[in-house]
DNA sequence: GATGAATGAGGCTTCATTCAT
DNA sequence: TATGAATGAAGCCTCATTCAT
């Protein structure tokens, strides 16, 4: 699951408590500098120069920029498992995991907006990391699928509905509206946000929407 | 509207109609280049390699590959453009018009599929192309959510839609849902996919969606 | 035969006078560079500034060191054969044969030491250069081979010589002999060292040597 | 006479039998590694891995790449010495004296090959190996420019014959055939080598060569 | 207009050597 | 002594852009 590990060929030895330190500051400052200035605009420089470390110590962890920015996804993604997994837990019905759910997205994403628009244009260059994507998206989508169709199956999505296409569909609803937001940065209002796109979700499979103000009790 | 135009700094004298065929050569090559190899990894180079002129000779009509791209792009535009107007036409009800754009907007990306994941990269770049980007998705969704505010005030939507959020959500997810399938190249069929998203985009909204079949009368 | 031909990479196309000089300008420059510091010493830097032109002017012309060493090998290979050549015709009977070739191996390595003694380096690192110098060698030796032979089965030579084994020693002993005076530059007088060679040469294989001041006759 | 002495920096005080054993391990491991790898393709971070001790320790005992090289030629003479001395007496007899020479030089080379090459590299752009090779090379020269000189003094050998050159040509004859066979791997068999080359420098000198069959008497 | 040679900045990577622990 | 992290100089190569013909 983590994205460094397959290829990662810099040093592998147990690294001293220094060795961590140094590799630590480097993936800190990697990301701090991707952050602001994108992947492309990145030199292996800039991020030796963030960490104030010098230049060849970089290459003492790590074997290129591509391989430092899996090590930072890997932070990444941890972080958006976390935060979406704290979001308190909902009611056994449709419409309250789908609040949650959408709930946990937006909040992870906006806590993490400047990677997520960085691994966006990289996903669009990188094989590797537009794989990795991928993979996520489709074990997402996959889980989706599973649970309209089980509410299908319970009468509470309406039959004419096909779970694959809805799944693909509502899941690229909220990651695309999420971008547009965050990364785009069109005014909106976070918890209308999650609100309205609950609401969108739970109609279009013809589920009754949560309560007003379920959505997002917090 | 036309991307190059504004900061177009190159030759902008009338042409001859030599000058105007190597020019039209010039953004023909380019085309064909960055589908093959991405932009970031086509060169001035390669370009006028494609398009069988001196390497000099790009720089008479373009100042940089930026420029060109953004012609490239003006052309795709109106490709899209006309692709979707040729659509035929839809009864006047909601549900007609919603599947006669999705259609509409599916077959347009498909016929451009390599170029509007090339677009997608070069928007998460490029401040200028990802202006011009942002700029035609408002657009979209302005009018989107005028229709939506319509229809609303006719009592046709549902009171607790906010047309604003809706009209992102939605327009998202047609967007989204076709990158994942022309460029992540997700298997799915087309005219299930329209219906679908027809379909779900009427429902979410509390429209009666269209009489199956119906949206892909062509 | 040319060494440069099989892998070279550059720019093949029909070059502009212009080109031409600049080409040309940095093969001089290169064999200068090479002689002047070694090969592993140069760096295109140095054969750039050498040739007076801009760094990546190199690359306009060559793909890498190896490439123009190439391409002063050819040179060197052609001039060294030129110089051979050269040598006065002798009479036909072996002895005569063998002072023209030793003689003319002579004068054409002196003309050329520098470079002998960079391509013998070269022949120690560089696959491709060692196999073009072990054919170079394996076609002298041949030649020998043959001639020895010869001249055995006209009972000039001793019996006891093998033909095969003469020519790989005694083509050593001219071209180790060449290196020791011109590269490692021990003490020698040239003339004294055509006529000891060549004494050697033929006593060993059973011939009477040529007259006395008859080698050098020029 | 060791070559390593002169210039020696690192560490000279009586080593701890530990750091003895280290410094053994080293060199040990380099001379490992560049038969392996060559001189150049060697780096210290090889040599050590090799020795398995950590980069840093390389530097407790040598100052460089070629100054642990040095270390590594000193034993190489030392064994070629060795090898060569083991070689059974020989008779008084000038052509003994040169069988048995040539046998014990060939013999020691083949034992040797692989380093044999390496130096032959180094030498070439190291001027302080060149040197030591250069002194080697004058002090086998010089002993056999002496014997031949006494020998010719005994009128055993002609009297055309230069001692100098003679020593010059013939040592480079048997050096450079060495080569040939062994580092580049022209194919012969060696008890014919060791007659052949005894045969020519007899021959060459104007000796009677020693008996068929009794130069590889072993 | 067209051509293609010339330029040089910028990024990458390696590795000998030094240094702190 | 031993360790292994830190350093930074040096070389390589690409390519957007300019310029002379």
């Amino acid at each position: 699951m983590p994205v460094a590990s397959p290829t990662t060929t810099a040093v592998m030895r147990p690294l001293t408590a220094r060795g961590l330190r140094t590799r630590a500051k480097l993936v800190k400052a990697a990301r701090r500098t991707f952050e602001r200035r994108g992947y492309l605009d990145t030199s292996i420089q800039d991020i030796s120069a963030a960490a104030r470390v010098a230049y060849g110590t970089f290459y003492t962890y790590f074997a290129s920029k591509e391989e430092i920015f899996a090590e930072v996804v890997d932070d990444l993604s941890a972080d958006l498992r976390a935060i979406a997994d704290a979001e308190p837990g909902a009611g056994p019905d449709p419409a309250s995991r789908i609040a949650r759910t959408t709930r946990g997205y937006l909040r992870a994403y906006r806590a993490n907006a400047p990677m997520m628009a960085i691994l966006e244009q990289v996903a669009t260059f990188s094989p590797r990391l537009g794989e990795v994507r991928r993979a996520a998206r489709r074990t997402r989508v996959e889980a989706s699928r599973a649970a309209i169709a089980r509410w299908q199956a319970r009468g509470l999505v309406r039959a004419d509905v096909d779970p694959a296409y809805a799944a693909t569909a509502l899941g690229s609803m909220v990651d695309r509206s999420a971008y547009v937001w965050f990364v785009l940065g069109e005014p909106f209002d976070e918890e209308r946000a999650i609100e309205q796109l609950t609401l969108l979700y739970c109609t279009a499979l013809g589920l009754e929407p949560p309560p007003k103000g379920d959505a997002c009790r917090r």
